[in-house]
DNA sequence: TCTGGGGTCCTAGGACCC
DNA sequence: TCTGGGGTCCTAGGACCC
């Protein structure tokens, strides 16, 4: 058996164990640069606050209803994750992290009441973290997902654990399921399936495999099986390695100023260029796009994307952004608004497995150890202390906006909380 | 003024190879 | 006049997830 365990509102309980004032207060959770609603807890559900609206347009009647309203702050979230994770290991053989709020889990065989199971996992969750967690448990992890909506669908009744051991059950859920809810099911399928009159997760294990596999291709089949009960989907204990790495930001304005979006290019790609030495890989290809705001209709519109094929893979920043750079002039066109900036980098691998281009050899190879000092430096004051020029001395006039910004209680010596001063 | 970011997997079509 | 089949790699784009 498995067991999926998932943060309730993840976003906003973070935020609430650090201020236990707004416990049983709606609290809601802003999109980078302030942008639109992401998280609401339960009670600002109960008012009505509607997810991924625009947060200029429902802000002033959230203030009205007094619900206290955040930016959000990964570094926090990150960190609150990791102890969830740690935690939920010490009860488990074997655990998948499967999003930063949720994991899969191996019900140990020893556990003989899957009940008693679910409440001590919740259980010792909230004791070592302060956070609340909903358990469904099934044969496969696509049933656990359906189990994990059933226990919260009565939260009371079910005590935030529900448990899909048998047919019977199994049955009664799926016929009480939406076909647009499953796991892997997302709107233009499911609008497919309402037309074929398929409605509810069992409607969609009725249909015949041919069909399933001919228009969902294998991943809908894999999918209806699951819900049969067959295990398609084993739990990935290793997290697999990743085969993009990359940033897709707006910027806080919309930007006309080429040097201004070129300075947040090279902003962005440091970041990336972390990310990529934090997980050892280096990278042989780039995507660099550009993008105006499509929100915008009065504006005239243009998106566009280019990708290079690194002579030689890096992960040094100075290199990424010379190509950054060169792939940026082929797509840049002035006279537009731009909105969004990023690059993604592909085809990783680990820096011990490279082959050396034969014609333009690694021309500074001293960059490694400067990379290394500068990651050490950024670590110790600060992220960016240390940049290369391209970044520019201009943030503030293109950064994303985080005016409701929490302290980043668990991760910064100087934002830890005060106890009694 | 203000509308998320970071991913994965799958398919299709073209170029190119033998 | 007739114009194959199998494979790989690359790119673009769709769909989905949290």
């Amino acid at each position: 058996m498995k067991a999926l365990v998932d943060v309730n509102s993840f976003y906003a309980s973070c935020e609430q164990v650090f201020r236990p004032d707004l416990w049983g207060r709606p609290v809601v959770v802003l999109s980078n640069n302030d942008g639109c609603i992401i998280a609401a807890n339960r009670e600002a559900k109960a008012l009505g606050v509607p997810m991924w609206k625009p947060a200029f347009q429902v802000l002033p009647e959230l203030e009205k209803h007094g619900v206290s309203i955040f930016s959000s702050n990964y570094p926090l979230y990150g960190d609150m994750s990791k102890r969830v994770m740690e935690t939920l290991s010490t009860l488990t053989p074997a655990l998948e992290v499967y999003s930063i709020d949720e994991a899969f889990l191996e019900v140990p065989e020893t556990e003989l009441d899957l009940q008693i199971y679910g409440q001590r996992l919740r259980q010792r969750v909230h004791q070592w973290t302060g956070l609340p967690v909903g358990v469904g448990i099934a044969p496969t992890k696509a049933l656990t997902k359906v189990a994990s909506r059933m226990a919260k669908r009565e939260r009371e009744r079910n005590k935030n654990v529900f448990v899909i051991a048998d047919d019977e059950t199994r049955a009664a859920c799926l016929k009480d399921f939406q076909v647009e809810d499953i796991w892997g099911i997302g709107k233009r399928i499911a609008k497919r399936l309402h037309e074929r009159q398929v409605h509810t997760a069992w409607d969609f294990i009725q249909l015949p495999d041919v069909w399933v596999r001919k228009e969902l291709t294998v991943t809908g089949l894999r999918l209806k099986r699951e819900l049969e009960g067959i295990p398609q989907l084993q739990l990935e204990v290793t997290p697999p390695a990743k085969q993009m790495i990359g940033t897709a930001k707006s910027v806080g304005k919309n930007l006309e100023d080429k040097k201004l979006i070129q300075e947040a290019l090279a902003w962005y790609v440091a970041e990336v260029a972390v990310k990529l030495r934090k997980q050892n890989r280096i990278a042989g290809r780039m995507t660099v796009f550009l993008e105006t705001n499509r929100f915008r209709p009065e504006d005239k519109q243009y998106s566009n994307q280019t990708q290079l094929k690194l002579p030689v893979p890096t992960n040094d920043t100075p290199a990424l952004c010379h190509y950054a750079a060169l792939g940026f002039e082929r797509i840049f066109v002035p006279g537009y608004r731009y909105k969004k900036v990023g690059i993604w980098l592909s085809n990783l691998v680990v820096p011990s497995a490279v082959q050396q281009n034969l014609f333009d050899p690694d021309p500074q190879p001293r960059h490694t150890q400067l990379m290394q000092v500068m990651d050490r430096i950024n670590t110790k004051y600060g992220k960016a202390t240390l940049r290369t020029a391209s970044a520019g001395f201009r943030r503030e006039e293109w950064k994303l906006r985080q005016q409701q910004l929490s302290p980043r209680y668990t991760t910064c010596m100087d934002e830890i909380m005060e106890v009694g001063s």
